[in-house]
RNA sequence: GCUCCAGUAGCUCAGCUGGAUAGAGCAACUGCCUUCUAAGCAGUUGGUCGCAGGUUCGAGUCCUGCCUGGGGCGCCA
């Protein structure tokens, strides 16, 4: 099915070579959405744009364009309008065919991308024994989400979870581990840390309070990074105890990802020295090995280094980094390498891919990309943190959410006499409750913080998920009440599109591939969000419009079909943001 | 000191390569349930787009300076 911007572009470059010649070959017309919907459908605002190249005056080029522009098989007559808008409505009947076209798809008409790339999604990367926090939850979701939309196109992505699962507060750690747990390393299966946040603690504590603790500590350092096995063993323990929660936690989110932490690139560490240093680019700077960057400067205005070995000879992790892009592009051959991490990481990433870019690590069509998002905040626009002033953890977050789902949800099933089994109202709570948590945050424009707030998120009205999930419900509604079988819609029966309900929502309907689309080239899931909202509230007026079981036949057949393709792409959407449906609520 | 990001309605936020009277949601107020779940729909009220210049036919959007908030800045990640 071809996106009917797509084609109009098409046209209007056909239309342009014909008004003014093959010097205009390839010019971006300039064709978006209208601004508004009282105006035209799309509008194209190239007129203007040219009026200096071409020495006329931008109403005379819009006419120009117009009288070439062929596309009466899409649209009505185009009007030129203001300085030079050259509006377009398109045609109910263009609407019918494209919406069938899109009904008897199995994925509503959406293309694939034409050239499927390789694309690492770099994203939630936790610390090993420690519990994931609020710290770690935009960019969980959000990664997730944009590696649905990625995989959805077509793309070959690997989700890769880069752990910090080494460096030298495992020494700590593992002291700590001999100390209290010391039948964790002789019996099988002996150790159950539970509360990793609380065996941190406990591991600090003594490391600050004791030096002997503190001795052994960096010993065990030397002994984690020489390989000796046993100390080894300590390390995969607690590693895989973190591994356990973690686990929950995504299975609780429904998120695939791959591990492949900091620790797989230690053997590649000591190469990338030696590469840098064969590139002329390693200096060797207060006895630590550094490339001086170009454009960063430190506080006296020098130019500022970037450390890639210690002068104590260990790595960190700008090292790893460097060796993780090296492996990323080299072994995994991608075209595209997208690391989900908050703003603040925005300069590390400047610097070390300006560094591995003049090794010559990074082939031309290869892109870098930094997809930063905000802190999260409380509703006091200060960092997001429990009553008592600790860091939130993830799991009591989610928990918390879903517990005030159900409250809400027990509360109206009181309100209207309705008794739902107990199966039932865990399933709806868990839902609206990870939809809401997962929601709130991709609707917002990721590049700014994010005020966290429980009562919003599940506000059961306006643009949150309860709202979303409650338009596909009224669909499902519908087929209960009428016995009716989405799957077998008629599809020889006539789509009548006359109430002004049908066409917005049928045109919003057919807006979804260029919805996608962007989402795919800028990474910013909230226009995803802001699409699928618009979308339910035309239904919604739709549903409030026009009653669908009870109208005649074909209008009947007719809105049924609307029904139906909004409620399969308000499932598909909702599914690329990692949002579950409802057939009830 | 340098640097990155942000500043849009009372609150939370959209605003896509600059384009037509700056949009939602919440909150407040007014209507609409004998009809597919009213978790809905229709409507009213509400903005010097941080400030000052500049570029442009046209600036919330681009440039410069300033103010405010948040982050980052050599051996943590």
């Amino acid at each position: 099915m071809k996106s009917t911007l797509t084609t109009l572009k098409t046209r209007f470059n056909q239309a342009l070579v014909a008004a003014f010649g093959a010097e205009l070959e390839g010019t971006d017309p300039m064709l978006v959405p209208a601004s508004n919907p009282k105006f035209a459908d799309y509008q194209s605002n190239v007129a203007m744009s040219l009026s200096k190249r071409l020495g006329q005056n931008p109403r005379a080029i819009a006419d120009q364009i117009v009288a070439h522009l062929e596309v009466a098989d899409l649209c009505e007559p185009p009007t030129v309008a203001g300085p030079g808008f050259i509006n377009l409505f398109v045609q109910p009947s263009y609407l019918a065919a494209q919406l069938r076209a899109m009904q008897t798809s199995d994925r509503l008409g959406l293309p694939q991308a034409k050239h499927p790339q390789k694309i690492i999604v770099d994203f939630s990367s936790p610390n090993i024994a420690k519990e994931m926090h609020v710290g770690h939850l935009r960019s969980t979701i959000i990664g997730d989400s944009i590696a649905r939309v990625l995989e959805f196109q077509g793309h070959d992505v690997l989700r890769l979870n880069h752990v910090g699962d080494w460096g030298t507060q495992f020494g700590m750690l593992i002291t700590y581990l001999r100390e209290a747990y010391p039948e964790a390393l002789t019996t099988a299966n002996a150790l159950a840390l539970g509360d990793l946040t609380t065996f941190y603690k406990q591991a600090k504590a003594r490391f600050d309070e004791d030096e002997d603790f503190r001795e052994r500590s960096r010993l065990e350092v030397v002994a984690l990074q020489s390989g000796n096995e046993d100390t080894l063993k300590a390390w995969s323990l607690l590693c895989e105890q973190s591994r356990i929660a973690f686990q929950e936690i995504y299975d609780l989110l429904d998120i695939r990802i791959t591990e492949r932490g900091e620790s797989f690139y230690n053997p590649l560490l000591p190469s990338v020295v030696t590469d840098l240093e064969a590139a002329g680019l390693l200096v060797e700077d207060n006895g630590a090995k550094v490339v001086f960057l170009e454009g960063f400067t430190n506080k006296e205005g020098n130019p500022l280094p970037l450390i890639v070995q210690k002068s104590d000879g260990g790595y960190n992790y700008a090292t790893t980094d460097l060796a993780a892009v090296r492996y990323r592009i080299q072994q995994d051959h991608c075209d595209r390498i997208i690391y989900v991490t908050d703003a603040g990481q925005a300069n590390h990433f400047a610097q070390v891919w300006q560094v591995a870019r003049r090794a010559g690590w990074v082939p031309d069509h290869v892109e870098l990309v930094h997809v930063p998002f905000g802190v999260v905040q409380g509703e006091d626009g200060k960092k997001f943190k429990t009553r008592s002033g600790d860091t939130v953890r993830l799991r009591d977050l989610l928990d918390e959410a879903i517990a005030r789902a159900r409250a809400d949800l027990e509360a109206r099933l009181k309100e209207e006499g309705r008794t739902e089994s107990e199966e039932f109202i865990q399933q709806v709570s868990r839902v609206v409750g990870l939809a809401a948590v997962k929601y709130a945050d991709l609707s917002q424009n990721r590049t700014s913080n994010y005020i966290f707030s429980y009562d919003k998120m599940l506000a059961l009205q306006g643009n949150t998920a309860p709202y979303m999930l409650y338009a596909y419900v009224r669909v499902q509604g519908i087929s209960r009440k009428g016995g009716i079988d989405f799957e077998h819609l008629g599809a020889d029966s006539p789509l009548v599109l006359e109430d002004e309900t049908e066409l917005t929502l049928a045109k919003s309907l057919l807006q979804f591939d260029e919805i996608l689309a962007a989402v795919e080239a800028d990474l910013f899931p909230n226009r995803l969000c802001q699409y699928l909202f618009e979308l339910s509230q035309k239904f919604n007026q739709f549903y409030d419009r026009c009653p669908v079981l009870q109208a005649e036949e074909p209008l009947r057949t007719s809105r049924l079909v609307l029904a139906d393709l909004t409620a399969r792409t308000l499932k598909l959407g909702l599914s690329l943001l990692g949002i579950p449906v409802l057939e009830r609520m």
